[in-house]
DNA sequence: TCCTTAATGAGAGTCATTCTCCTTTAGTGA
DNA sequence: TCACTAAAGGAGAATGACTCTCATTAAGGA
């Protein structure tokens, strides 16, 4: 824990960004909340050991987080925006029955896709970045 | 123009439902604004030629018309729903600096993912639907 | 043409997100 | 270590996309 603590200080200050209780904890938050948690969900989780932050506040530092790429926003067709801490590439699985979204890590995929992209070329155009959605039901649901 | 709105009273009835002046304007409004418009340019389209269409109506018909298929939803990454009026399979570019999406059709993509995804097999998922995010950034933005 | 049921209009309600403005604090440099 | 300044946070009002309710209207089958 404390070590995990250190570690987001870390990344912060990286950044040049101000190391405050505040980011700490919405970090510390979308690490612990597994699965893509939404703003409110974390405001929630939050307001545990910090029940004075501002909604307003929360929403900021996420998009600071963003803006400085130490998390992803999620974008799902159906609901509000999700974050996401894993910021290595990986793509997401979509269940149209319940709400869930997986991570689906793949590096084969990944070289695949890559190679394509590559032959392609697009003119007038930076690739920055490959998302895969997969969607579908699990037998579960 | 005759001939679409015969198009879309057709595609309507084809899915049972009842054929409305309002089910129509929104169906050509999205046909005619091509890159996927909110549901305010849709309204805003619409109320020229229909100025007493209410917001929920046109909130309800995209959304009876998202579900029978006859169009699609869109996220982008400023948060804003987008509708899409094209059905077949095809994937998004999205723009890092503007908040434009733009269609991204290639079949040859289509067939090596399907090829991609049928040797590799989930358990306990069944696979509906594969779409490609492509981010980056146009030059002229 | 009539009847039933679904669709629409009007407008109030909701709720995620943003804004404003004042206070507090992190980090720099003396 | 302390003081200063710009950046960050708190509180809560404002916004705006979307939803709900309910009375009215109209599509499509009998």
């Amino acid at each position: 824990m404390k070590r995990l603590i250190e570690n987001i200080r870390n990344k912060l200050s990286e950044k040049g960004l101000k190391v405050t209780p505040q980011r700490i904890s919405i970090l510390e938050a979308i690490y612990s909340l597994n699965n893509h948690p939404t703003a409110d969900n974390i405001i929630e989780f939050i307001r545990v050991s910090h029940p004075n932050i501002a909604t307003g506040t929360v929403y900021k530092v996420l998009d600071t987080l963003v803006e400085n790429k130490l998390i992803k926003k999620v974008k799902t067709d159906r609901d509000i925006l999700r974050y996401d801490g894993i910021v290595d590439n990986h793509h997401h699985i979509y269940c149209s029955e319940c709400d869930l979204i997986e991570d689906y890590k793949d590096e084969e995929l990944d070289v695949l896709l890559k190679e394509y992209f590559n032959k392609k070329q697009f003119e007038g155009f930076k690739l920055e970045d490959i998302v895969v959605q997969i969607r579908g039901t699990f037998d579960k649901c």
